[in-house]
RNA sequence: GCGGAAGUGGUGAAAUGGCAAACACACUAGCCUUAGGAGCUAGCGCCGAAAGGCUUGCGGGUUCAAGUCCCGCCUUCCGCACCA
């Protein structure tokens, strides 16, 4: 090797060389308009927020997005894989704060940097289509989609609680809360505050999005167990009770204080997915916040205390995150409620367990029947009551609480002996037929709070006018534009309510002298349906074309996080339903297939900054390059499992890459030498169009055609029998499985072979065609893990046009197939030896050949064969005595 | 507490119920050299000198055959969590 320096694999320059020819052809990874007759598949990946710097859990998502879609180009289908940014939040916010930079312009400049870096790793979007969230072109139909939603009843307001940092004199998201202070004030605790806050009825669909959740088979089973948990639905049945009547005279002195009741006190409606134990309810619990608790407390100094510290402890759990951690407790009110069911008289209990946001914030408690309500009854001494007697009682003794449903009711009345189901579904009836109660479904789901009094997000289209009230912005009048000369600081309350030029407005009703809502959206709103505007995404009159949305829906695949499996995925589903409803999209769901990725990690955790663990993609690159980096992180792990990255990896994955190139490089003059291939450049998918593209009608002449097999040496055969069975592992894993760190250890065993065999490559040994078949064909299934050595090589190889459109190579099964194969033997199950037999053969043949095997004799000798098991192709195994 | 996933060499891991540890990393020994983050050869689960034996968190079971299927535990990670 006279110059050893131009034989080494050098990814920087391979990379730039072709990261410059990519970029000056924006077709290249451009999707066909809908009227392109190959079949469409649409892979995204999550959208970043730009932060400003990938971490390694963009690049593998993004490896893994990229694999795909360069794999389901070269089999031929019009593919639509874009990139966009998840642009508003706070932390340009935080940021504009510290550095004194306009968020507009720290994001953008974020944009820049992180789309420089996902060209260098050669990711293949389409960026014409590229969407940013932050700018009015993308916003304006949040806006747009926020009033179609306000028509429909889907928008309102309500008092909610929020957090509010006294100091800041603003409100807080819960991320900057820490430990039940503000994370600018340590020492000043955040309070809960009531403000108006805009809501989405996201619990209409409650519903609709649990069961749809059965039709989503291509999603990971544990985020629709994720979502099913969070909608949260429970069957069950509100009842009634009654306030005793002469509670109504208030207070617990000498000198009952008369007071009226509010309207809404005589009933105290509970809702319970066991009413068939109603009879064994021993008393009533309330809420802390229940209205009635008001009203008992208005005329009770000593509990009003109480039940305000109840409240105090709460919050301070609240906040600090471990509500259920708290010791349950109750105080007795002094107060009666009457069973429906059988007039009897219970106490009214305050409980810090009870939530008013759950149900109707009162429950009725039988001990007798329910975990919780068992402790509390014997910390208070309150009576037990058994109404359910098991069916299996087993042990004889019975011991409470008996929570399972496989039981008779006892001491229940005229309900007694019936089965607890048949039980529910009679005294179901009976509240019905007298009005105290019904059966009821209820969701833990809640509607979806959008507001955030917060300045770089979406402004919500609404104006406040003294007349007319709320008032939504005419569709004309869209987009209300966020301000951006604004100061931003984190004194009082959100910055556009201090922009006079934003906030003083005119109604659009009456035209008199109105306010802006200053509130902006959750940017989760951004990201409901950032992926249809990918499809149109420079539309300027409407979000998108329906028409062009019904060819490129449902997503084929979705890939990211699991860390978004209910938030994003959720508000996306309902997003969806919403425009379906809306007549803007037919399909019910946003994606037929989800991926979710597992972590990457370091040393056993989860790579931050405090830890000192990170990564960076950018020194990753610089080192290595940007395919080892991105080959790397298919190869580690399986794509769903957490990854460990040891950069001792990295460099292997590199060593491999410079092998094959030093492999390629070294035979493509030899492989250059047989004629051009003609390769059809018309690429379909062989399944879609019936078209078998292999090596006979590609009018190719390699092995077969140019050598018949007949003809073929040996280390001919062996290679090319090891690279059909290359093919067929990976293409396989491309359709479902997904492992494709298999998928590279297969690559590096067929480059293992090679090189094994590179005596007879340098001898000449192997036809000139049939090296071109396999160096050729081992690029193409490189180019989806490794694009720019592919590009590299395949030009090297002479290959036809680019690597990134030849199409996907087929197996032959014919030359897959081995023709003499190793089985194992074994005798009551235990490995005793392995004979060789041609493949294919039968059970008689490979009984025999077992039989005879030397080992085998000395092991039956003198003994009874009872039974002989084959299974052709894989073993034998002899049953002996 | 409820739900989900996972437990295999020194490490990352592989294995449609059919030879456990493929492919790599690390390590060891040797070779080579224009000394490189290079390349090549060999070794590398445990016990044993060997023959051989043992080995997939633990305990049972199904099966001719179990890392894989079933039952019961243990541990770890993740999500939800006073949900009536």
């Amino acid at each position: 090797m006279a110059d050893d320096k131009e034989q080494r694999y050098d990814p920087a320059t391979i990379e730039q060389k072709w990261q410059e020819r990519w970029a000056a052809d924006p077709r290249l990874y451009a999707a066909e308009p809908a009227t392109s007759n190959k079949p469409k598949y649409y892979v995204l990946e999550m959208l970043p927020y730009p932060s400003g710097q990938l971490h390694m859990g963009h690049v593998r998502n993004y490896a893994i997005g990229d694999a795909l879609a360069r794999q389901m180009w070269m089999r031929g289908y019009n593919v639509l894989h874009p990139m966009g940014w998840d642009a508003f939040g706070l932390p340009a916010e935080n940021a504009a704060l510290k550095n004194n930079m306009p968020p507009r312009e720290w994001t953008l400049g974020n944009i820049a940097a992180m789309k420089r870096q996902m060209l260098r790793l050669g990711l293949g979007y389409d960026w014409a289509t590229e969407v940013t969230t932050c700018l009015p072109e993308y916003y304006r139909w949040n806006q747009w989609f926020f009033l179609r939603m306000y028509e429909k009843g889907l928008v309102y307001r309500k008092k909610s609680k929020v957090n509010w940092c006294p100091e800041c004199a603003t409100v807080l998201a819960n991320e900057q809360v820490v430990d039940g202070c503000c994370w600018r004030h340590e020492d000043t605790q955040v309070e809960q505050r009531d403000l108006e806050q805009w809501f989405l009825r996201i619990t209409s669909y409650a519903e609709e999005l649990l069961q749809g959740l059965e039709t989503l088979e291509g999603w990971p089973e544990k985020v629709r167990t994720m979502q099913r948990n969070w909608i949260g639905r429970s069957e069950g049945t509100e009842v009634d009770f009654f306030l005793a009547p002469d509670d109504i005279v208030g207070g617990t002195t000498e000198e009952p204080v008369i007071v009226t009741p509010p309207p809404d006190a005589k009933r105290i409606r509970v809702f319970t997915t066991r009413v068939d134990t109603i009879f064994g309810a021993t008393s009533l619990q309330l809420a802390p916040e229940h209205p009635l608790v008001a009203f008992f407390t208005s005329v009770d100094g000593a509990l009003k205390n109480q039940v305000g510290t109840l409240l105090d402890e709460q919050k301070k759990a609240r906040e600090s995150g471990d509500l259920g951690a708290i010791e349950k407790h109750g105080i007795p009110t002094g107060k009666d409620a009457i069973n429906p069911y059988n007039g009897e008289r219970i106490p009214i209990w305050v409980a810090n367990y009870v939530l008013m946001d759950y149900g109707t914030g009162a429950i009725m408690s039988v001990p007798a029947h329910d975990e919780r309500d068992f402790e509390f009854a014997k910390k208070y001494a309150i009576p037990i009551r058994q109404v359910i007697k098991p069916v299996h009682d087993e042990t004889g003794a019975e011991h409470l609480p008996f929570i399972s449903e496989d039981g008779v009711l006892i001491n229940s009345g005229e309900y007694d002996g019936l089965k607890c189901v048949d039980a529910q579904r009679q005294l179901q009836e009976a509240a019905a037929r007298s009005a105290f109660g019904e059966g009821k479904v209820i969701f833990r789901l809640k509607d979806w709070g959008v507001s955030r009094q917060r300045y770089w997000g979406t402004p919500i289209p609404f104006i406040h006018c003294e007349r007319d009230g709320m008032v939504p912005v005419p569709d004309d009048q869209l987009p209300v534009l966020l301000p951006e000369k604004i100061e931003i600081t984190q004194q009082g309350g959100s910055p556009l309510g201090r922009v006079p030029s934003f906030v003083n407005t005119t109604c659009p009703k009456c035209g008199g002298p109105a306010r802006r809502e200053t509130d902006t959206m959750d940017t989760f709103v951004d990201s409901s349906w950032y992926f249809y505007r990918y499809t149109d995404a420079r539309d300027t009159k409407a979000p998108f074309d329906s028409a062009t949305v019904q060819y490129w829906f449902p997503i084929d695949q979705y890939i990211g996080g699991v860390e978004h499996a209910i938030l994003h995925l959720i508000y996306s589903r309902f997003w969806t339903k919403v425009m379906r409803d809306l007549g803007m999209v037919k399909n019910d769901e946003p994606a037929r297939r989800l991926f979710t990725q597992g972590m990457v990690i370091k040393d056993g955790a989860k790579m931050s900054k405090s830890k000192g663990n990170v990564v960076s993609p950018d020194d990753m690159v610089a080192r290595y390059g940007a395919d080892a980096t991105r080959m790397y992180a298919l190869f580690a792990a399986p794509p769903d499992r957490d990854l460990d990255w040891q950069e001792d990896g990295v460099a292997g994955v590199s060593r491999f890459l410079a092998r094959v190139w030093r492999l390629v490089t070294k035979h493509a003059p030899q492989a250059r030498s047989s004629a051009p291939e003609a390769r059809s450049s018309a690429v379909e998918d062989d399944a879609l169009k019936g078209h078998d593209f292999s090596r006979a009608d590609r009018g190719s002449q390699p092995a077969g055609a140019l050598a018949p097999e007949g003809s073929l040496s040996g280390p001919s055969l062996k290679l090319l029998r090891k690279l059909h069975q290359t093919i067929a592992k990976i293409t396989l894993d491309f359709e479902g499985r997904w492992h494709f760190n298999t998928c590279v250890a297969a690559i590096m065993e067929l480059v293992n072979e090679l090189q094994d065999a590179d005596a007879q490559l340098t001898a000449g040994e192997i036809p000139a065609p049939v090296m071109r078949e396999l160096l050729q064909t081992l690029i193409l299934l490189l180019a989806p893990f490794a694009p720019f050595l592919a590009a590299e090589l395949w030009d090297d190889l002479g290959g036809e046009g680019s690597v990134l459109r030849a199409p996907w190579p087929k197996s032959d099964p014919e030359l897959a197939k081995e023709d003499e194969i190793e089985i194992p033997v074994q005798i009551n199950g235990k490995l005793i030896s392995v004979v060789r037999v041609a493949a294919g053969s039968d059970a008689k043949t490979i009984e025999a050949a077992a039989l005879a095997d030397e080992k085998v004799r000395a092991r039956t000798a003198g003994k009874n064969v009872v039974k002989v098991i084959v299974v052709p192709g894989r073993t034998v195994n002899l049953v002996v005595k």
